[in-house]
DNA sequence: TATAAGTTATCGTATTACGATAATGTTGTG
DNA sequence: CACAACATTATCGTAATACGATAACTTATA
Protein backbone atom coordinates (compact mmCIF):
# COMPACT_ATOMS: atom_id res chain seq x y z
CA UNK A 1 0.00 0.00 0.00
CA UNK A 2 2.48 2.59 -1.18
CA UNK A 3 0.62 5.74 -2.18
CA UNK A 4 -2.80 7.15 -2.82
CA UNK A 5 -6.24 5.76 -2.17
CA UNK A 6 -7.33 2.60 -0.51
CA UNK A 7 -7.99 0.75 -3.77
CA UNK A 8 -4.88 0.13 -5.67
CA UNK A 9 -5.21 -2.41 -8.50
CA UNK A 10 -1.51 -2.81 -8.96
CA UNK A 11 -1.43 -4.62 -12.25
CA UNK A 12 -3.71 -2.06 -13.85
CA UNK A 13 -1.48 0.75 -12.70
CA UNK A 14 1.62 -1.06 -13.82
CA UNK A 15 0.14 -1.96 -17.15
CA UNK A 16 -0.69 1.66 -17.89
CA UNK A 17 2.73 2.73 -16.67
CA UNK A 18 4.21 0.27 -19.11
CA UNK A 19 2.30 1.82 -21.99
CA UNK A 20 3.42 5.25 -20.87
CA UNK A 21 7.02 4.12 -21.01
CA UNK A 22 6.87 4.35 -24.79
CA UNK A 23 7.67 7.59 -26.53
CA UNK A 24 9.50 9.15 -29.46
CA UNK A 25 12.88 8.03 -28.12
CA UNK A 26 11.66 4.65 -26.97
CA UNK A 27 9.61 3.31 -29.83
CA UNK A 28 10.66 -0.30 -29.42
CA UNK A 29 11.83 -2.00 -26.26
CA UNK A 30 12.71 -5.50 -25.25
CA UNK A 31 11.52 -7.22 -22.09
CA UNK A 32 14.58 -6.29 -20.07
CA UNK A 33 14.61 -2.74 -21.34
CA UNK A 34 11.02 -2.35 -20.24
CA UNK A 35 11.84 -3.99 -16.93
CA UNK A 36 14.68 -1.55 -16.31
CA UNK A 37 12.83 1.52 -17.51
CA UNK A 38 9.74 0.85 -15.42
CA UNK A 39 11.55 -0.65 -12.47
CA UNK A 40 9.33 -3.73 -12.50
CA UNK A 41 10.49 -7.28 -11.98
CA UNK A 42 11.04 -9.05 -15.26
CA UNK A 43 8.42 -11.65 -14.44
CA UNK A 44 5.94 -8.86 -13.90
CA UNK A 45 6.82 -7.26 -17.21
CA UNK A 46 6.44 -10.61 -18.87
CA UNK A 47 2.93 -10.97 -17.56
CA UNK A 48 2.05 -7.39 -18.41
CA UNK A 49 3.34 -7.56 -21.97
CA UNK A 50 1.65 -10.90 -22.55
CA UNK A 51 -1.68 -9.48 -21.45
CA UNK A 52 -1.27 -6.22 -23.35
CA UNK A 53 -0.23 -8.02 -26.51
CA UNK A 54 -3.22 -10.31 -26.30
CA UNK A 55 -5.46 -7.24 -26.03
CA UNK A 56 -3.78 -5.42 -28.92
CA UNK A 57 -2.27 -2.63 -26.86
CA UNK A 58 1.21 -3.88 -27.60
CA UNK A 59 2.76 -5.58 -30.58
CA UNK A 60 5.93 -7.58 -30.70
CA UNK A 61 8.18 -7.68 -33.72
CA UNK A 62 10.28 -10.62 -34.79
CA UNK A 63 13.25 -9.18 -32.88
CA UNK A 64 11.18 -9.57 -29.69
CA UNK A 65 10.87 -5.88 -29.21
CA UNK A 66 7.59 -4.45 -28.09
CA UNK A 67 5.80 -1.54 -29.80
CA UNK A 68 2.61 0.24 -28.92
CA UNK A 69 -0.36 -1.30 -30.68
CA UNK A 70 -3.10 0.42 -32.61
CA UNK A 71 -5.60 -0.25 -29.88
CA UNK A 72 -3.97 2.59 -27.98
CA UNK A 73 -4.71 5.05 -30.77
CA UNK A 74 -8.26 3.85 -30.90
CA UNK A 75 -8.58 4.36 -27.20
CA UNK A 76 -7.29 7.91 -27.50
CA UNK A 77 -9.81 8.53 -30.23
CA UNK A 78 -12.55 7.47 -27.86
CA UNK A 79 -11.91 10.45 -25.64
CA UNK A 80 -12.30 13.11 -28.27
CA UNK A 81 -15.40 11.32 -29.48
CA UNK A 82 -16.84 11.09 -26.02
CA UNK A 83 -16.10 14.62 -24.91
CA UNK A 84 -19.22 16.70 -24.87
CA UNK A 85 -17.41 20.02 -24.80
CA UNK A 86 -15.33 19.16 -27.83
CA UNK A 87 -18.35 18.01 -29.80
CA UNK A 88 -20.20 21.15 -28.90
CA UNK A 89 -17.31 23.47 -29.72
CA UNK A 90 -16.23 21.89 -32.98
CA UNK A 91 -18.45 24.05 -35.22
CA UNK A 92 -17.46 27.16 -33.27
CA UNK A 93 -13.81 26.31 -33.76
CA UNK A 94 -14.36 25.79 -37.48
CA UNK A 95 -16.04 29.18 -37.70
CA UNK A 96 -13.23 30.74 -35.74
CA UNK A 97 -10.69 29.19 -38.08
CA UNK A 98 -12.52 30.48 -41.14
CA UNK A 99 -12.80 33.92 -39.64
CA UNK A 100 -9.23 34.50 -38.61
CA UNK A 101 -7.47 32.10 -40.99
CA UNK A 102 -4.92 31.00 -38.39
CA UNK A 103 -4.33 27.80 -36.47
CA UNK A 104 -6.79 27.53 -33.58
CA UNK A 105 -6.50 25.28 -30.54
CA UNK A 106 -8.81 24.06 -27.83
CA UNK A 107 -6.86 23.40 -24.64
CA UNK A 108 -7.95 21.82 -21.38
CA UNK A 109 -6.13 22.09 -18.10
CA UNK A 110 -4.71 18.77 -16.92
CA UNK A 111 -2.57 18.92 -13.83
CA UNK A 112 0.18 21.42 -14.43
CA UNK A 113 -0.13 21.50 -18.17
CA UNK A 114 -2.58 22.22 -20.93
CA UNK A 115 -3.54 19.44 -23.30
CA UNK A 116 -4.67 20.03 -26.88
CA UNK A 117 -8.12 18.57 -27.27
CA UNK A 118 -8.80 19.95 -30.72
CA UNK A 119 -6.65 21.76 -33.21
CA UNK A 120 -7.45 23.17 -36.61
CA UNK A 121 -4.14 23.81 -38.21
CA UNK A 122 -3.41 26.32 -40.91
CA UNK A 123 -1.17 24.81 -43.55
CA UNK A 124 1.97 26.78 -43.94
CA UNK A 125 5.68 26.29 -44.32
CA UNK A 126 6.39 26.07 -40.62
CA UNK A 127 4.52 23.06 -39.27
CA UNK A 128 4.62 22.30 -35.58
CA UNK A 129 4.62 18.85 -34.16
CA UNK A 130 1.50 19.49 -32.16
CA UNK A 131 -1.60 17.36 -32.22
CA UNK A 132 -4.59 16.40 -30.19
CA UNK A 133 -3.09 14.97 -27.03
CA UNK A 134 0.00 17.15 -26.89
CA UNK A 135 0.66 18.44 -23.40
CA UNK A 136 2.35 21.82 -23.00
CA UNK A 137 3.56 23.83 -20.00
CA UNK A 138 1.36 26.52 -18.54
CA UNK A 139 3.99 29.19 -18.16
CA UNK A 140 5.04 29.55 -21.81
CA UNK A 141 1.81 29.12 -23.75
CA UNK A 142 -0.92 31.65 -24.42
CA UNK A 143 -3.55 29.16 -23.30
CA UNK A 144 -1.69 28.26 -20.14
CA UNK A 145 -1.06 31.87 -19.18
CA UNK A 146 -4.67 32.78 -19.91
CA UNK A 147 -5.76 30.05 -17.51
CA UNK A 148 -3.18 30.97 -14.87
CA UNK A 149 -4.17 34.61 -15.02
CA UNK A 150 -7.65 33.71 -13.76
CA UNK A 151 -6.55 31.28 -11.09
CA UNK A 152 -6.75 32.27 -7.44
CA UNK A 153 -3.52 33.70 -6.15
CA UNK A 154 -3.21 30.86 -3.67
CA UNK A 155 -3.33 28.32 -6.44
CA UNK A 156 -0.81 30.25 -8.54
CA UNK A 157 1.59 30.48 -5.61
CA UNK A 158 1.39 26.74 -5.02
CA UNK A 159 1.94 26.21 -8.73
CA UNK A 160 5.00 28.46 -8.73
CA UNK A 161 6.41 26.40 -5.87
CA UNK A 162 6.33 23.15 -7.77
CA UNK A 163 6.94 24.28 -11.34
CA UNK A 164 10.28 23.71 -12.97
CA UNK A 165 10.95 26.56 -15.36
CA UNK A 166 12.74 25.65 -18.54
CA UNK A 167 13.89 28.25 -21.05
CA UNK A 168 12.65 26.94 -24.38
CA UNK A 169 13.74 30.17 -26.05
CA UNK A 170 15.43 33.39 -24.89
CA UNK A 171 11.92 34.83 -24.51
CA UNK A 172 10.64 32.21 -22.09
CA UNK A 173 9.70 33.64 -18.71
CA UNK A 174 11.67 31.64 -16.20
CA UNK A 175 11.11 33.38 -12.89
CA UNK A 176 8.03 33.50 -10.69
CA UNK A 177 8.32 37.30 -10.61
CA UNK A 178 8.34 37.73 -14.39
CA UNK A 179 5.46 35.30 -14.78
CA UNK A 180 3.38 36.92 -12.06
CA UNK A 181 3.78 40.31 -13.68
CA UNK A 182 2.77 38.92 -17.05
CA UNK A 183 -0.25 37.24 -15.47
CA UNK A 184 -1.32 40.49 -13.86
CA UNK A 185 -1.32 42.20 -17.26
CA UNK A 186 -3.15 39.26 -18.82
CA UNK A 187 -5.78 39.31 -16.13
CA UNK A 188 -6.47 42.98 -16.73
CA UNK A 189 -6.60 42.54 -20.48
CA UNK A 190 -8.70 39.39 -20.42
CA UNK A 191 -6.32 37.52 -22.70
CA UNK A 192 -2.75 36.25 -22.73
CA UNK A 193 -0.12 36.32 -25.43
CA UNK A 194 2.84 34.09 -26.05
CA UNK A 195 5.52 35.79 -28.09
CA UNK A 196 8.07 33.16 -29.01
CA UNK A 197 8.20 31.83 -25.46
CA UNK A 198 7.76 28.19 -26.36
CA UNK A 199 9.32 28.12 -29.82
CA UNK A 200 11.11 30.73 -31.87
CA UNK A 201 8.89 32.04 -34.61
CA UNK A 202 5.68 31.01 -32.88
CA UNK A 203 3.24 33.44 -31.29
CA UNK A 204 -0.28 33.03 -29.97
CA UNK A 205 -3.19 34.73 -28.23
CA UNK A 206 -5.27 32.79 -25.73
CA UNK A 207 -8.54 33.36 -23.92
CA UNK A 208 -9.62 31.19 -20.99
CA UNK A 209 -13.01 29.70 -20.28
CA UNK A 210 -14.52 28.56 -17.03
CA UNK A 211 -16.42 25.68 -15.52
CA UNK A 212 -19.69 26.19 -13.69
CA UNK A 213 -17.90 26.90 -10.43
CA UNK A 214 -16.03 29.73 -12.10
CA UNK A 215 -12.64 28.04 -12.16
CA UNK A 216 -10.68 28.43 -15.40
CA UNK A 217 -10.42 24.97 -16.89
CA UNK A 218 -9.30 25.55 -20.46
CA UNK A 219 -8.57 28.08 -23.16
CA UNK A 220 -8.98 28.80 -26.84
CA UNK A 221 -5.91 30.06 -28.62
CA UNK A 222 -4.98 31.34 -32.03
CA UNK A 223 -1.42 30.90 -33.24
CA UNK A 224 0.47 32.81 -35.88
CA UNK A 225 4.04 33.05 -37.16
CA UNK A 226 6.11 35.74 -35.46
CA UNK A 227 6.65 37.76 -38.61
CA UNK A 228 2.92 38.40 -38.97
CA UNK A 229 2.21 38.86 -35.31
CA UNK A 230 1.48 42.30 -33.89
CA UNK A 231 -0.92 44.18 -31.66
CA UNK A 232 -3.23 45.02 -34.48
CA UNK A 233 -3.61 41.32 -35.17
CA UNK A 234 -4.27 40.52 -31.53
CA UNK A 235 -7.04 43.10 -31.52
CA UNK A 236 -8.58 41.57 -34.61
CA UNK A 237 -8.56 38.05 -33.15
CA UNK A 238 -9.71 39.02 -29.72
CA UNK A 239 -13.41 39.41 -30.33
CA UNK A 240 -13.89 36.04 -32.11
CA UNK A 241 -11.67 34.32 -29.53
CA UNK A 242 -13.67 35.74 -26.65
CA UNK A 243 -16.87 34.75 -28.38
CA UNK A 244 -15.71 31.16 -28.75
CA UNK A 245 -14.36 30.94 -25.20
CA UNK A 246 -17.63 32.43 -23.99
CA UNK A 247 -19.53 29.68 -25.75
CA UNK A 248 -17.37 27.13 -23.96
CA UNK A 249 -17.98 28.71 -20.56
CA UNK A 250 -21.67 28.88 -21.22
CA UNK A 251 -21.78 25.24 -22.26
CA UNK A 252 -19.93 24.17 -19.14
CA UNK A 253 -22.21 26.29 -17.01
CA UNK A 254 -25.39 24.81 -18.36
CA UNK A 255 -24.30 21.24 -18.68
CA UNK A 256 -23.52 20.41 -15.11
CA UNK A 257 -20.26 18.49 -15.37
CA UNK B 1 -8.56 -19.04 -16.69
CA UNK B 2 -11.22 -18.23 -19.21
CA UNK B 3 -9.56 -17.52 -22.56
CA UNK B 4 -6.27 -16.90 -24.24
CA UNK B 5 -2.72 -17.17 -22.97
CA UNK B 6 -1.41 -18.40 -19.71
CA UNK B 7 -0.85 -14.98 -18.22
CA UNK B 8 -4.02 -13.16 -17.66
CA UNK B 9 -3.71 -10.06 -15.45
CA UNK B 10 -7.42 -9.72 -14.92
CA UNK B 11 -7.57 -6.25 -13.45
CA UNK B 12 -5.49 -4.83 -16.29
CA UNK B 13 -7.78 -6.38 -18.83
CA UNK B 14 -10.86 -5.22 -16.98
CA UNK B 15 -9.49 -1.73 -16.54
CA UNK B 16 -8.88 -1.36 -20.24
CA UNK B 17 -12.28 -2.84 -21.00
CA UNK B 18 -13.77 -0.21 -18.74
CA UNK B 19 -12.07 2.56 -20.69
CA UNK B 20 -13.29 1.02 -23.93
CA UNK B 21 -16.84 1.12 -22.63
CA UNK B 22 -16.88 4.86 -23.26
CA UNK B 23 -17.93 6.20 -26.62
CA UNK B 24 -19.98 8.85 -28.39
CA UNK B 25 -23.22 7.50 -26.96
CA UNK B 26 -21.79 6.77 -23.55
CA UNK B 27 -19.84 9.85 -22.62
CA UNK B 28 -20.68 9.80 -18.94
CA UNK B 29 -21.61 6.79 -16.86
CA UNK B 30 -22.29 6.13 -13.23
CA UNK B 31 -20.87 3.25 -11.25
CA UNK B 32 -23.86 1.01 -11.79
CA UNK B 33 -24.13 1.88 -15.46
CA UNK B 34 -20.52 0.91 -15.91
CA UNK B 35 -21.09 -2.23 -13.91
CA UNK B 36 -23.99 -3.22 -16.12
CA UNK B 37 -22.35 -2.29 -19.38
CA UNK B 38 -19.14 -4.16 -18.65
CA UNK B 39 -20.74 -6.99 -16.76
CA UNK B 40 -18.39 -6.56 -13.83
CA UNK B 41 -19.36 -6.75 -10.20
CA UNK B 42 -19.98 -3.31 -8.75
CA UNK B 43 -17.21 -3.75 -6.22
CA UNK B 44 -14.84 -4.46 -9.06
CA UNK B 45 -15.95 -1.39 -10.95
CA UNK B 46 -15.49 0.64 -7.81
CA UNK B 47 -11.89 -0.48 -7.49
CA UNK B 48 -11.22 0.03 -11.18
CA UNK B 49 -12.68 3.51 -11.32
CA UNK B 50 -10.87 4.54 -8.15
CA UNK B 51 -7.56 3.43 -9.60
CA UNK B 52 -8.20 4.94 -13.02
CA UNK B 53 -9.31 8.23 -11.50
CA UNK B 54 -6.23 8.40 -9.39
CA UNK B 55 -4.11 7.90 -12.49
CA UNK B 56 -6.01 10.50 -14.53
CA UNK B 57 -7.56 8.08 -17.00
CA UNK B 58 -11.00 8.81 -15.67
CA UNK B 59 -12.62 11.87 -14.22
CA UNK B 60 -15.69 12.08 -12.09
CA UNK B 61 -18.07 15.01 -12.21
CA UNK B 62 -20.10 16.29 -9.30
CA UNK B 63 -23.01 14.10 -10.35
CA UNK B 64 -20.75 11.08 -9.74
CA UNK B 65 -20.62 10.21 -13.37
CA UNK B 66 -17.36 9.06 -14.83
CA UNK B 67 -15.81 10.51 -18.00
CA UNK B 68 -12.66 9.60 -19.84
CA UNK B 69 -9.71 11.64 -18.63
CA UNK B 70 -7.17 13.51 -20.68
CA UNK B 71 -4.50 10.97 -19.86
CA UNK B 72 -6.15 8.71 -22.39
CA UNK B 73 -5.67 11.24 -25.17
CA UNK B 74 -2.09 11.68 -24.19
CA UNK B 75 -1.60 7.96 -24.30
CA UNK B 76 -3.05 7.79 -27.77
CA UNK B 77 -0.74 10.57 -28.84
CA UNK B 78 2.19 8.47 -27.66
CA UNK B 79 1.51 5.91 -30.35
CA UNK B 80 1.65 8.25 -33.28
CA UNK B 81 4.75 9.80 -31.81
CA UNK B 82 6.37 6.44 -31.28
CA UNK B 83 5.51 4.93 -34.63
CA UNK B 84 8.52 4.82 -36.86
CA UNK B 85 6.52 4.29 -40.04
CA UNK B 86 4.34 7.30 -39.41
CA UNK B 87 7.30 9.54 -38.63
CA UNK B 88 9.04 8.37 -41.77
CA UNK B 89 6.00 8.79 -44.00
CA UNK B 90 4.82 12.15 -42.73
CA UNK B 91 6.80 14.25 -45.24
CA UNK B 92 5.78 11.92 -48.05
CA UNK B 93 2.15 12.33 -47.07
CA UNK B 94 2.51 16.11 -46.98
CA UNK B 95 4.02 16.04 -50.47
CA UNK B 96 1.24 13.78 -51.65
CA UNK B 97 -1.36 16.14 -50.23
CA UNK B 98 0.25 19.14 -51.94
CA UNK B 99 0.45 17.29 -55.21
CA UNK B 100 -3.10 16.03 -55.48
CA UNK B 101 -4.86 18.57 -53.24
CA UNK B 102 -7.19 15.99 -51.74
CA UNK B 103 -7.52 14.41 -48.32
CA UNK B 104 -4.91 11.68 -47.88
CA UNK B 105 -4.91 8.90 -45.31
CA UNK B 106 -2.40 6.46 -43.93
CA UNK B 107 -4.14 3.27 -42.84
CA UNK B 108 -2.80 0.27 -40.98
CA UNK B 109 -4.46 -3.11 -40.80
CA UNK B 110 -5.64 -3.99 -37.30
CA UNK B 111 -7.63 -7.17 -36.99
CA UNK B 112 -10.53 -6.99 -39.40
CA UNK B 113 -10.42 -3.26 -39.90
CA UNK B 114 -8.16 -0.49 -41.03
CA UNK B 115 -7.19 2.22 -38.58
CA UNK B 116 -6.28 5.75 -39.61
CA UNK B 117 -2.78 6.46 -38.38
CA UNK B 118 -2.37 9.78 -40.16
CA UNK B 119 -4.73 11.94 -42.10
CA UNK B 120 -4.19 15.22 -43.91
CA UNK B 121 -7.61 16.58 -44.54
CA UNK B 122 -8.61 18.94 -47.27
CA UNK B 123 -10.92 21.61 -45.94
CA UNK B 124 -14.18 21.63 -47.77
CA UNK B 125 -17.87 21.88 -47.16
CA UNK B 126 -18.34 18.20 -46.51
CA UNK B 127 -16.27 17.29 -43.46
CA UNK B 128 -16.11 13.69 -42.31
CA UNK B 129 -15.88 12.70 -38.72
CA UNK B 130 -12.69 10.76 -39.31
CA UNK B 131 -9.50 11.22 -37.35
CA UNK B 132 -6.36 9.44 -36.36
CA UNK B 133 -7.61 6.39 -34.53
CA UNK B 134 -10.80 5.87 -36.51
CA UNK B 135 -11.34 2.22 -37.37
CA UNK B 136 -13.16 1.38 -40.59
CA UNK B 137 -14.32 -1.88 -42.19
CA UNK B 138 -12.16 -3.52 -44.83
CA UNK B 139 -14.91 -4.32 -47.31
CA UNK B 140 -16.16 -0.80 -47.99
CA UNK B 141 -13.03 1.34 -47.95
CA UNK B 142 -10.46 1.88 -50.66
CA UNK B 143 -7.65 1.14 -48.22
CA UNK B 144 -9.30 -1.99 -46.90
CA UNK B 145 -10.05 -3.36 -50.34
CA UNK B 146 -6.54 -2.57 -51.51
CA UNK B 147 -5.18 -4.61 -48.60
CA UNK B 148 -7.66 -7.43 -49.09
CA UNK B 149 -6.85 -7.64 -52.78
CA UNK B 150 -3.28 -8.63 -51.95
CA UNK B 151 -4.10 -11.05 -49.17
CA UNK B 152 -3.75 -14.78 -49.79
CA UNK B 153 -6.98 -16.37 -50.90
CA UNK B 154 -7.03 -18.55 -47.82
CA UNK B 155 -6.93 -15.50 -45.57
CA UNK B 156 -9.65 -13.76 -47.58
CA UNK B 157 -11.90 -16.80 -47.36
CA UNK B 158 -11.47 -16.97 -43.61
CA UNK B 159 -12.21 -13.26 -43.44
CA UNK B 160 -15.36 -13.65 -45.50
CA UNK B 161 -16.51 -16.33 -43.08
CA UNK B 162 -16.38 -14.08 -40.07
CA UNK B 163 -17.25 -10.67 -41.54
CA UNK B 164 -20.64 -9.17 -40.96
CA UNK B 165 -21.57 -7.14 -44.01
CA UNK B 166 -23.47 -3.98 -43.36
CA UNK B 167 -24.89 -1.81 -46.14
CA UNK B 168 -23.76 1.70 -45.27
CA UNK B 169 -25.10 2.94 -48.61
CA UNK B 170 -26.88 1.35 -51.57
CA UNK B 171 -23.43 0.98 -53.14
CA UNK B 172 -21.89 -1.06 -50.35
CA UNK B 173 -20.83 -4.53 -51.46
CA UNK B 174 -22.58 -6.89 -49.09
CA UNK B 175 -21.94 -10.34 -50.51
CA UNK B 176 -18.74 -12.38 -50.56
CA UNK B 177 -19.22 -12.90 -54.29
CA UNK B 178 -19.45 -9.20 -55.13
CA UNK B 179 -16.48 -8.41 -52.92
CA UNK B 180 -14.34 -11.19 -54.35
CA UNK B 181 -14.99 -9.97 -57.87
CA UNK B 182 -14.09 -6.43 -56.90
CA UNK B 183 -10.92 -7.68 -55.23
CA UNK B 184 -9.93 -9.57 -58.35
CA UNK B 185 -10.19 -6.40 -60.40
CA UNK B 186 -8.31 -4.42 -57.76
CA UNK B 187 -5.54 -7.00 -57.64
CA UNK B 188 -5.07 -6.76 -61.40
CA UNK B 189 -5.11 -2.97 -61.37
CA UNK B 190 -2.86 -2.61 -58.35
CA UNK B 191 -5.27 -0.25 -56.60
CA UNK B 192 -8.76 -0.25 -55.15
CA UNK B 193 -11.54 2.30 -55.38
CA UNK B 194 -14.41 3.02 -53.06
CA UNK B 195 -17.28 4.72 -54.83
CA UNK B 196 -19.76 5.81 -52.17
CA UNK B 197 -19.62 2.43 -50.47
CA UNK B 198 -19.06 3.76 -46.96
CA UNK B 199 -20.79 7.11 -47.21
CA UNK B 200 -22.82 8.79 -49.92
CA UNK B 201 -20.81 11.47 -51.63
CA UNK B 202 -17.47 10.02 -50.59
CA UNK B 203 -15.06 8.28 -52.97
CA UNK B 204 -11.47 7.18 -52.61
CA UNK B 205 -8.55 5.41 -54.25
CA UNK B 206 -6.25 3.24 -52.19
CA UNK B 207 -2.91 1.53 -52.73
CA UNK B 208 -1.58 -1.09 -50.32
CA UNK B 209 1.92 -1.46 -48.94
CA UNK B 210 3.66 -4.51 -47.55
CA UNK B 211 5.77 -5.57 -44.61
CA UNK B 212 9.09 -7.31 -45.11
CA UNK B 213 7.45 -10.69 -45.37
CA UNK B 214 5.36 -9.44 -48.26
CA UNK B 215 2.07 -9.37 -46.41
CA UNK B 216 -0.09 -6.29 -47.04
CA UNK B 217 -0.26 -4.44 -43.74
CA UNK B 218 -1.58 -1.01 -44.66
CA UNK B 219 -2.58 1.37 -47.41
CA UNK B 220 -2.41 4.96 -48.54
CA UNK B 221 -5.63 6.44 -49.80
CA UNK B 222 -6.82 9.65 -51.40
CA UNK B 223 -10.41 10.72 -50.90
CA UNK B 224 -12.54 13.05 -53.00
CA UNK B 225 -16.18 14.11 -53.17
CA UNK B 226 -18.28 12.03 -55.55
CA UNK B 227 -19.09 14.90 -57.88
CA UNK B 228 -15.41 15.37 -58.74
CA UNK B 229 -14.52 11.72 -58.83
CA UNK B 230 -13.88 9.98 -62.14
CA UNK B 231 -11.47 7.66 -63.90
CA UNK B 232 -9.35 10.50 -65.14
CA UNK B 233 -8.84 11.59 -61.56
CA UNK B 234 -7.93 8.10 -60.42
CA UNK B 235 -5.30 7.95 -63.11
CA UNK B 236 -3.85 11.26 -62.02
CA UNK B 237 -3.64 10.20 -58.37
CA UNK B 238 -2.35 6.73 -59.03
CA UNK B 239 1.30 7.46 -59.66
CA UNK B 240 1.84 9.63 -56.55
CA UNK B 241 -0.15 7.15 -54.45
CA UNK B 242 1.94 4.24 -55.65
CA UNK B 243 5.09 6.21 -55.01
CA UNK B 244 4.07 6.92 -51.42
CA UNK B 245 2.93 3.37 -50.76
CA UNK B 246 6.19 2.16 -52.29
CA UNK B 247 8.13 4.30 -49.85
CA UNK B 248 6.20 2.69 -47.01
CA UNK B 249 6.91 -0.83 -48.25
CA UNK B 250 10.55 -0.03 -48.69
CA UNK B 251 10.78 1.41 -45.19
CA UNK B 252 9.15 -1.65 -43.69
CA UNK B 253 11.45 -3.89 -45.68
CA UNK B 254 14.61 -2.24 -44.50
CA UNK B 255 13.64 -1.56 -40.94
CA UNK B 256 13.10 -5.04 -39.64
CA UNK B 257 9.96 -4.69 -37.55
C1' DT C 1 32.34 -22.97 -30.11
C1' DA C 2 32.20 -21.07 -25.58
C1' DT C 3 30.17 -17.50 -22.88
C1' DA C 4 27.17 -14.16 -21.74
C1' DA C 5 22.83 -12.06 -22.02
C1' DG C 6 18.10 -12.35 -22.72
C1' DT C 7 13.72 -14.86 -22.85
C1' DT C 8 10.39 -18.37 -21.49
C1' DA C 9 8.51 -21.69 -18.24
C1' DT C 10 7.73 -23.55 -13.55
C1' DC C 11 6.11 -23.18 -8.86
C1' DG C 12 5.32 -22.34 -3.83
C1' DT C 13 3.84 -18.57 -1.18
C1' DA C 14 2.15 -14.19 0.32
C1' DT C 15 -0.68 -10.89 -1.26
C1' DT C 16 -4.48 -9.11 -3.38
C1' DA C 17 -8.36 -8.75 -5.68
C1' DC C 18 -12.94 -10.78 -5.25
C1' DG C 19 -17.81 -10.32 -4.17
C1' DA C 20 -21.31 -10.61 -0.37
C1' DT C 21 -23.08 -7.66 2.88
C1' DA C 22 -23.83 -3.74 5.59
C1' DA C 23 -23.75 1.23 6.19
C1' DT C 24 -24.26 5.50 4.31
C1' DG C 25 -25.75 8.82 1.03
C1' DT C 26 -28.89 10.43 -2.70
C1' DT C 27 -32.90 10.88 -5.47
C1' DG C 28 -37.61 10.72 -6.49
C1' DT C 29 -42.56 10.44 -4.92
C1' DG C 30 -46.78 10.51 -2.44
C1' DC D 1 -41.54 16.36 4.65
C1' DA D 2 -41.10 11.59 5.25
C1' DC D 3 -40.60 7.55 3.19
C1' DA D 4 -39.06 4.39 -0.24
C1' DA D 5 -36.16 3.04 -3.76
C1' DC D 6 -31.92 3.22 -5.44
C1' DA D 7 -27.04 4.24 -5.77
C1' DT D 8 -22.63 4.71 -3.58
C1' DT D 9 -19.16 3.77 -0.14
C1' DA D 10 -17.02 0.95 3.37
C1' DT D 11 -16.00 -3.50 5.62
C1' DC D 12 -14.19 -8.12 5.61
C1' DG D 13 -13.25 -13.19 5.21
C1' DT D 14 -11.82 -16.12 1.66
C1' DA D 15 -10.30 -17.88 -2.63
C1' DA D 16 -7.65 -16.85 -6.23
C1' DT D 17 -3.85 -14.77 -8.39
C1' DA D 18 -0.13 -12.11 -9.05
C1' DC D 19 4.50 -12.18 -7.18
C1' DG D 20 9.38 -13.08 -7.71
C1' DA D 21 13.03 -16.66 -7.27
C1' DT D 22 14.83 -20.12 -9.95
C1' DA D 23 15.63 -23.11 -13.66
C1' DA D 24 15.42 -24.34 -18.58
C1' DC D 25 15.94 -22.68 -22.84
C1' DT D 26 17.06 -19.53 -26.73
C1' DT D 27 19.51 -16.03 -28.94
C1' DA D 28 23.36 -12.84 -29.46
C1' DT D 29 28.56 -12.03 -29.04
C1' DA D 30 33.41 -12.69 -28.98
Amino acid sequence: MSSGGIHHLKSLEKGLALLEAFGPETQAMTLTELSQRCGFHISTVQRLTATLCRLGYLKRDHAKRYHLGLKVIKLGYRVTQSMALRTFLLPYLRDLFEEIDQTVNLFLLEGDEVVIVERIEKRQILQYNLHTGSGLPLYCTAAGKAILSHMEEEWVNAFLERVNFKAFTPHTLTTPQALKEALKVSREQGYAVNIQELALGACAVGVAFFDKTGIPCGAISAAAPAQFFNMEMVKRYLEPLKRTAGAASQFLGNHKD
